[in-house]
DNA sequence: ATATATGCAAACTCTTTGCATCGTT
DNA sequence: AACGATGCAAAGAGTTTGCATATAT
């Protein structure tokens, strides 16, 4: 993505535009590998080998208060950052090596009309839902 | 729940019955309330004073790896543990303060039966299917 | 000019590890 | 008696915080 594009997104929501914003927003446009904080300062010390680890975690905090970015829970107790904000779920692939997205509105509509239906669930107001696929490639298959 | 039955959790897991062990997992097995590891040591060490931090991880960790409780990732970044290993998924309530059970093998069918016909994910084998439903409350309802 | 962001280091939280001691089988 | 579990303290990740300095608007 061009740095135009990435200052746009800045603008838009109300952030100053600074070096290590576009840095860090960029990094994380351009990997869609969902990387953790520590990868994205790898990523971005190769081009501001000074920015400073504090700052990294700042701007990813208020990146993501601002949902400019998502944030992805996996169970290695890591957070991960997620350039895109759209409804989508995630495949864990080979024992979740792998993150990929995966767009399925489809998905959430049944899910959420099942859910809307059911008794057991009448005493609350459902306001999302998340999904995590768990699975395995089906090349090079190990195991 | 009875000592005698916890104990009888960790002789199945071919796990040594030691005061720790069963102070452990009968905290746990009696808090429905998905504690995380320092909630435990609070509650246990009401009974047990002194046992130590590193303990109860440990003992935590053994359990899990033996599959006698289950351990849930929330987006707080704090691992919680799950006495119930039963497939089952998590309601979280209220901001995610409240984290219910929801047992439902009927929505786990739809959805396996509906991503095994779904052509974009043919090159993996579906493995398994974590759902977090999040909503509110409809009792007491703030905002 | 003002408000806000950065850099740095220190602090904090959660979890793991190493090793001597102790308890279970 | 042998093996494995515990206690303790220290180390280790990952993340946050405080403050002086620098920068964007």
């Amino acid at each position: 993505m061009k740095p135009a594009a990435v200052k746009e997104k800045l603008k838009e929501a109300g952030m100053k535009i600074t070096p290590q914003r576009i840095a860090v927003l960029q990094a994380l446009v351009d990997n869609h590998h969902h990387p953790s904080a520590e990868e994205l300062i790898k990523i971005i010390r190769q081009i501001h080998p000074n920015i400073s680890v504090g700052t990294v975690y700042q701007i990813l905090n208020t990146l993501v208060s601002k949902k400019v970015i998502g944030k992805i829970e996996t169970d290695d107790n890591v957070v991960r950052y997620d350039a895109i904000i759209e409804k989508h779920y995630h495949l864990y692939l080979d024992n979740k090596q792998k993150i990929l997205d995966y767009f399925d509105d489809g998905l959430t509509e049944i899910i959420m009309n099942y859910l809307n239906r059911n008794d057991k669930l009448k005493n609350m107001n459902i306001e999302d839902v998340n999904i995590q696929i768990i699975g395995r490639s089906k090349k090079h298959q190990g195991n």
